[in-house]
DNA sequence: GCCCTAATTTAGGTTAGCCTAAAAAATGGG
DNA sequence: CCCATTTTTTAGGCTAACCTAAATTAGGGC
């Protein structure tokens, strides 16, 4: 029944929160067996964590019928989950890196930031685009009103025509998109795009794109 | 005696490494009781980790003569001395955190990158302007050869003039530096700097930033 | 409603990483 | 060069986080 501050959790502790939100559809309460695959544990060893989560008052145990996160564990959940995506988007949207070992990455980098930390980089990544409407972009903003907007090209919307401004960060795929006319001071179109594939049109033709790329791409009205 | 592969190492294992690199003044033995000092733990609890260690052949330990790296251990230390640094300079600079939250996260995540994170992440701050006199920026580029240069401030040598393109994630900062003729599309001199001050000077006249803020204006040669 | 199987827990073992207390080795002052 | 003090190591103990094997409970079929 200690009360559990956040930032005393072990990393394995708040693996197992993790799991067990992730688990948890529709408030049932969450089988021992099915942690112990999700995890990759024994479910004895299931067994032994959960009992301490439920010492530490962070799940409801009760023997033989599965877990539950309180509302506190639900709070740990909660911010571990918000911390994995924008680890995720960083290291994917930001430095390139592939989706697997971005994933891995931020899987184990989430349980060693600090509030601080997340907040900052949750401004410097702005809202998620597949979360929010409204428009924004990496934070990259300039004076005071909002007359000419950059914005990454993923978070276009259709129809939308601007001027490639920037590229970031890949030298080889700078050059890819260059010969598509994906170049700074070039014109460029939205024309439509689904969550993955975006469809653009420059003064060179019409070209599909991935979000991950069009990201990257520095788009001014 | 085991081929210790740098990813197999537990993060007390690669502070203990890192920490005897800290301590090695001029090729010297270090001693049980300046790690233990250092890494606040006990010296029985050190002299059992540096003979663990010793097993792996990361130190060279001799009993009651202290350790020193062997190549391996060096090269363990090389590697999260590089990876505290850049991590370091990724919060501070780009995120703007307060140095001593910096260093705390820096030297929690540091044991968790890749190489792949750690390189990606390295060509996104670009070479340490401490260390190098070479020009480099956040991997922005453009295009194929490299005639116009995007560049932080912050990488720009004394009495080189651009253009401000773009200010990074502080919407209260831009808001101020716009009042001082720092805002994208306006030209921009760096008169001088040491590693802390930028003295620019701009259509509205002469200013003084710091080193932090430099990093996140944009400019374009 | 009883029994069999599957799920779960308990019991007991291991290792890394910490500890304290006691033993052993080094070191330096006289 | 010897012994007292400091340094280091050894011995033994603890906890978290894993394991296996054995005991227990739950739940479905008949």
């Amino acid at each position: 029944m200690n009360m559990a501050s956040m930032d005393a959790l072990s990393e394995s502790a708040e693996m197992m929160i993790k799991n067990i939100n992730e688990l948890a559809a529709d408030d049932k309460r969450v089988r021992t067996s099915d942690l112990a695959a999700k995890t990759e544990l024994k479910p004895a060893t299931v067994t032994e964590m959960i009992q301490r989560l439920g010492d530490l008052g962070l799940v409801d145990y009760e023997a033989y019928h599965g877990v539950h996160l309180t509302k506190q564990g639900q709070h740990v959940a909660d911010v571990i989950e918000h911390r994995f995506n924008i680890l995720e988007r960083f290291l994917t949207e930001i430095l390139g890196v592939e989706t697997t070992e971005a994933s891995e990455v931020a899987c184990r980098m989430e349980h060693v930031l600090t509030r601080d930390v997340e907040h900052k980089l949750t401004t410097f990544l702005g809202v998620d685009p597949k979360k929010e409407s409204e428009l924004f972009c990496h934070k990259i903003n300039i004076s005071e009103d909002d007359s000419p907007k950059y914005l990454p090209l993923s978070n276009y919307s259709k129809g939308k025509k601007g001027t490639v401004k920037l590229i970031f960060e890949d030298e080889q795929l700078s050059k890819i998109l260059n010969e598509q006319g994906i170049r700074p001071g070039n014109k460029i179109m939205l024309k439509n795009n689904d969550d993955n594939v975006y469809n653009v049109e420059t003064d060179k033709g019409k070209f599909s794109i991935d979000r991950k790329t069009a990201s990257k791409i520095i788009v001014q009205n």
